[in-house]
DNA sequence: CGATTCTACCGAAACGTTTTGGTAAATTGT
DNA sequence: ACAATTTACCAAAACGTTTCGGTAGAATCG
């Protein structure tokens, strides 16, 4: 039915592999009859089969992306950048979207074994050693986007400096007593968001020579319930705290439904800073740390594009900055401003 | 290197044919053969190559789907519904975002002529006839979401019923002088969302005998930004509505915002009703008509898998119906409030 | 018990490319 | 002008499956 090589080759008077070496524009073919192909290839309206290309040549122009949560904004501003990439390079972005543990599981044992991409881009989730190694024997380049590991070229932001520089803008502004509400960490290496995160809140109060109380510091969900579970638990606090640093903008998000709930004024009684930078920070306002979620992805493709040229090349671990904006949901504390 | 059907074929001790019959549990294979072959490929660990079996079998595996922005909060629950159905049938996702004109007529013509996805999703785009003709010329089922064309089955809500409900329950309220921000059309075909939405529009007020006024019809982006500026228009008239609804949540938004800054309290001052029902809607309390995103995606790909299996079934449309989510942007307007 | 049907299996053909080995013609060098 | 090299091209091999035609042997039937 469909128009192949041979008919080209067939109505140019020519054999199928200068056919084939006119499409991939190599070797020596001489002008004249190169455009005879050419003119034979428009007039037949012939497009060359991907698969049987792909048979032989071993590369199927797609790149995977195994991602949680299609639907979370930060994966959504990732992914956006991943696709803008792969598309400018030609290459196809076949996603993998894991809402649960046991798709997670199956993706990772089964897409070293089958050559449907030609690299992996993962993105908040952490391969075990084990996943990581087949990966490497099976010869299947990955790289790893907001996520680390020790096996595999990883792409993280500075979480520990983000997160400091989210405590100590809180510090300066006058606040003592500063919530943190933690996201549950996931990867199954030290080195994960969560972790890092608290290591630059801790910074930032051992700096400030602020005593740290283990009663201001809560574990939640990544998302909007965790950060309305946690608040309500912070603020409910004897001694509530006048500043609550999230985790996560959509914790943060929580954070001012419960202010709004228990009547308390953002930023006047109770400041508010997240993490992320996704679009809702803007719309409602919120001071947060940015990562710059775009720019991770269109990284991500570059760097599994190296690996797929030299497959040879080490696992690498690449730091970006994050950003504080300002907005609206910080301010001096009430104590503070009514002394002065 | 890695391992093949002829591996098997020859460990177990019989032909590649017999391991084929295995692997896709056709014809008549004896018991014993059969657990014998099973083991060897276990003992192997071989997995059949996917694009040597698409070679013959002509299935990919894999269905497309065009989306603009993916970024859009409606586009991504979209693609949630057609991941999760996708996945369940063990289907992969290919995607291919369309940011601009550009990019949606290079996958529109593109596509058809290489076989890279069985089927494909198109979401929010209208392909002209010409298109959808080659679509079916060349044997690619294609189902559009959000969409209209008359050559392709098509998904879409009821949109004049959505927007009729929206402006009835304005009415319903007291209000007489309604905005209505519409967002700029953009299909090829009469039938596209902006259009249907502003006869539901018309029929509500018709239905009420309220007179209908030029003035108060704005055509804007779909975005926040476009909320924003047709809202200060509207708000500066000078016999400015009590109440707007606009196409979107995210124009919708945009009023809400710059009814902050011009110091306009919701919805005492003026109520406001937006279109889809994004996760931000609830966020922000705002009073919508609810699409059925990601049942929109699983019912895309459950039709297009029909359209695979039997690819002589002729275009069909369905249509979904809206549910109005009252929340906090509507109520009376002020001036009856004061009355009663 | 001989003829017929069925079962289980084998091995080759096919899918549509790219790549490789080889060869005639064209070009270069002396 | 003849040998040596290069250029332009052809045709076959290869990629890893599924499917198809065929063939033994077993089972069924009269």
């Amino acid at each position: 039915m469909a128009v192949t090589i041979y008919d080209v080759a067939r109505t140019a008077g020519v054999g199928v592999g200068t056919v084939s070496r006119v499409l991939n524009n190599s070797q020596s073919v001489k002008d004249s009859t190169r455009q005879k192909v050419l003119q034979v290839i428009a007039q037949l309206k012939y497009a060359p089969d991907p698969i049987a290309r792909s048979m032989i040549t071993g590369r199927t122009g797609a790149i995977g992306v195994i991602i949680p949560f299609v639907t979370r904004a930060f994966s959504v501003e990732v992914l956006r950048g991943l696709a803008n990439a792969a598309s400018k390079l030609g290459y196809e972005l076949v996603i993998y979207n894991v809402e649960e543990n046991s798709q997670r599981d199956h993706y990772f044992n089964q897409l070293p074994m089958r050559r449907r991409v030609d690299g992996l881009v993962i993105v908040s989730l952490t391969p075990d050693e084990e996943t990581a190694a087949s990966f490497l024997k099976n010869g299947l380049p990955a790289v790893l986007v907001d996520a680390y590991s020790p096996f595999l070229t990883s792409l993280v932001v500075n979480n520990v400096e983000g997160a400091y520089m989210a405590v100590k803008s809180l510090i300066e502004k006058g606040h003592q007593r500063i919530g943190f509400i933690n996201g549950i960490s996931e990867g199954t290496f030290k080195f994960n968001q969560a972790n890092d995160r608290l290591i630059g809140v801790h910074r930032a109060f051992g700096e400030a020579g602020i005593m740290y109380d283990p009663e201001l510091m809560v574990t939640a969900e990544w998302n909007r319930a965790g950060g309305q579970i946690a608040s309500r638990e912070l603020l409910s606090l004897n001694n509530p705290p006048t500043a609550i640093f999230a985790a996560s903008d959509l914790q943060a998000i929580g954070v001012l439904e419960t202010a709004r709930t228990l009547n308390l004024s953002v930023p006047e009684e109770i400041s508010v800073i997240g993490f992320d930078g996704v679009e809702l920070s803007e719309i409602m306002e919120l001071t947060t740390i940015q990562q710059p979620m775009q720019q991770m992805g269109e990284m991500g493709v570059a760097r599994l594009m190296e690996l797929v040229e030299d497959s040879k090349k080490g696992p690498e671990l690449i730091r970006l900055d994050t950003k504080l904006i300002e907005r609206r949901t910080t301010s001096v504390p009430k104590w503070l401003a009514s002394i002065k």
